[in-house]
DNA sequence: CATATTTTATACCGTTAGTCTAAAATATGC
DNA sequence: GCATATTTTAGACTAACGGTATAAAATATG
């Protein structure tokens, strides 16, 4: 990253946890950062892409620490998945974000919703995939409606805690929900009916993902074409956006062609754009 | 109620579902309403004052709805209490208010904190008396965990079904929510640790309705003072706010003056702030 | 009819997000 | 080292926002 980015993302990030992201104008942000408005404006459209840019740090940041934590554990420790939740609520909880999730509602910058929305859906997919992981009785069918009463849980109690001023531990908070929640994995009646189809769920997840990931393609391509770089990178650009809405999609190609994009755009001024459509895209492979 | 009052209620009501809160300027009120700037502030002091009176309204209209829906059936009733439960989830829904409760951390003004933070407080304690009405082993001691488990869990199911665009009635989900919860229920451990203890919850409620209760005392103080009232007012009004913090008020005593105030304000002017000021007199009382 | 209150239109304030510009600083290629 | 491109700067500017203030007009009240 710039150094001038890392500036003023280091300043937004400041602020956005001790005042709160509303609170925090852009004003304060280039002030602490000792940055001219015209610079901030060259690295986010608005103060909205400057918080999502933070929250996929955050995100990337939380995956990793997710991953670290599974090594060498069987997939079943308990103790694992409490503390690989715990990672994403303490960085929600630190970074002062929790509430943003519920504030897509209210928006009217539709690229936000959808990113929230998106990041929402994406941690209940993380979560009923690891439920099932844990619990027999947990299958692919009910484990969606399992993973949004843990999260909801967890949400609401600290929630709550906030509201009592109680100083709670988010260990032990996820403790409590995971020990509610087995409570009904248990008990429940086969064959009981689910709430939310994992299917219809996985279609609007995997729509969603899909959505962003075309985004980012368009505007990758809109800006090669302004500026002249390599005429190959424009063609690779494009073949993974027809090939992203045909039905039957070559994955391998789209892979190697990806990889080839990284290689002839590996100049500063591509690369993160370029990283984190990979990213996108092995996300939307996934499943 | 006034008849410009209404005016903007009503506009700032159709806004509010339409546009939502954050996204309606006190310009689009006022447009639609076809009212001046200054008539709007004769009788809000704010935007979030004008949405706290609309909050209140709606308040008070489910309480009466609840009764209703009780009338002639057992308190042990599911049915009941899952429409009950319905009631405020419908308005809050119907008035596109849902969110709002989770801004709390996001807004610096204090008086719309305690406010929101008292709406949620007040029906979690709501919840978990009715809950204990119904389930022998929900006892008072685990009821308040209890109730906060249902409502975060109707809470994201709604929410999550708004991201995926799916229609679902409420009723479907509190039917879901209660169905769970009542596994949790039936087979909890007795014994079992609880997380929000009820008492340091009824403390802080009860401080809340406290509080609220003497700034509205207060403010009445300070208008009864500005214009000349009968002055006995002052003196009731007065009366109120020191048993008010008395360690043993005279319950009967201020329930009696209350109502003389009550009989002396008893102009346009004063009579809304007095009928909210003997209901938060109630609600204090009754615990 | 006289007096008090409410309502109106409008100007105003400070703050916000965001745009624009012209000049200065810095980076880059030869 | 020099010429050319890019980034960065400071600050002016717009439009919208919440909220205040005021003086005149409309309305209600006794």
């Amino acid at each position: 990253m710039n150094a001038k980015k890392e500036q003023i993302v280091n300043a937004a990030l400041h602020l956005f946890v001790n005042k709160g992201f509303r609170q925090t104008s852009i004003q304060d942000i280039i002030d602490m950062a000792n940055v001219a408005k015209g610079t901030f404006y060259n690295y986010f459209k608005s103060k909205n892409e400057c918080l999502m840019a933070i929250m996929e740090y955050v995100q990337e940041k939380g995956d990793k620490r997710r991953v670290e934590l599974a090594i060498g554990k069987k997939k079943t420790d308990e103790e694992v998945f409490i503390h690989q939740v715990a990672v994403r609520m303490n960085m929600n909880r630190e970074y002062n974000l929790l509430s943003l999730f519920e504030s897509v509602a209210f928006s009217s910058d539709e690229t936000f919703n959808n990113f929230m929305k998106n990041q929402y859906l994406l941690e209940i997919n993380w979560v009923s995939k690891r439920l099932c992981d844990m619990y027999e009785n947990c299958t692919e069918k009910n484990s969606v409606d399992l993973a949004i009463i843990l999260l909801s849980i967890n949400h609401h109690f600290l929630h709550v805690a906030k509201l009592l001023n109680e100083q709670v531990k988010i260990e032990e908070v996820i403790k409590y929900s995971l020990q509610r929640l087995k409570l009904i994995i248990k008990n429940q009646p086969m064959n009981e009916e689910v709430f939310f189809s994992p299917i219809l769920f996985q279609q609007t997840n995997d729509k969603s993902v899909k959505e962003e990931l075309q985004n980012h393609l368009n505007q990758l391509l809109s800006n090669v074409k302004e500026n002249e770089v390599d005429s190959r990178a424009e063609e690779y650009i494009q073949f993974l956006l027809d090939e992203l809405s045909n039905e039957n999609p070559q994955l391998y190609v789209m892979e190697s062609v990806s990889e080839s994009l990284k290689k002839i755009l590996d100049s500063d001024r591509y690369q993160e754009d370029v990283r984190h459509i990979i990213q996108l895209f092995w996300k939307w492979k996934n499943h």
